[in-house]
DNA sequence: GCCAACGTTGGC
DNA sequence: GCCAACGTTGGC
């Protein structure tokens, strides 16, 4: 018998001069291909751990002031990512290829803004926050877990209330 | 633009 | 398999 498994939650981090959360909200479908992640531990969290319908806080980072601007949701379980054997891919990696991928992606699909954001000097002022990874020095993952308590402050601290929470909960059943 | 921290690489 | 050197990230 299948058992359904527990969502979870998950903080993405991107260089908006890179890719934004606008450019995500702005893509066809609200959803694209999270690929370029050349970094063992978040691909093994693409790989085997993210499914669809878990949360992802959208976090921007090398900008003045750092912070997570939205929600998203992870719209596929982990699947090779071709950029690798492309060698016009700025992200291009000679080891892999179609019948030995080496990196792996999954899909993101844009849920809501978070207005405001909640910045970087938010999330170390909340005791429930302070020890996320994001904020942990010398951090260079850019797909870590979040725990639930974190989700859930993250959306009190932005919007006071639970609706968010009920819209991303209602995302769940796409 | 600086520098600390980290992951990766490569020599041995 | 160790570890020093290197390149990259990211906050400040």
């Amino acid at each position: 018998m299948e058992k359904k498994q527990k969502r979870r939650y998950w903080l993405m981090k991107s260089e908006p001069s890179c890719f934004s959360f606008e450019d995500l909200k702005a893509s066809p479908g609200g959803v694209v291909h999270w690929d370029g992640v050349r970094n063992y531990q978040a691909r093994n969290l693409m790989r085997d751990e993210m499914k669809p319908g878990d949360g992802v806080l959208f976090y921007h980072s090398s900008i003045k002031t750092p912070a997570i601007v939205g929600l998203a949701t992870v719209a596929s379980l982990g699947y090779p990512d071709h950029t690798a054997w492309d060698p016009a891919s700025e992200h291009y990696d000679p080891k892999a290829g179609p019948d030995h991928p080496i990196w792996f992606m999954v899909d993101v699909r844009y849920l809501a803004d978070l207005s405001p954001p909640v910045t970087r000097d938010d999330l170390r002022a909340h005791p429930d926050l302070e020890s996320m990874g994001v904020l942990k020095k010398g951090n260079r993952l850019s797909v870590m877990p979040v725990t639930e308590l974190e989700w859930r402050a993250v959306l009190a601290l932005s919007i006071g209330d639970d609706s968010l929470e009920k819209q991303s909960e209602g995302d769940d059943n796409q």
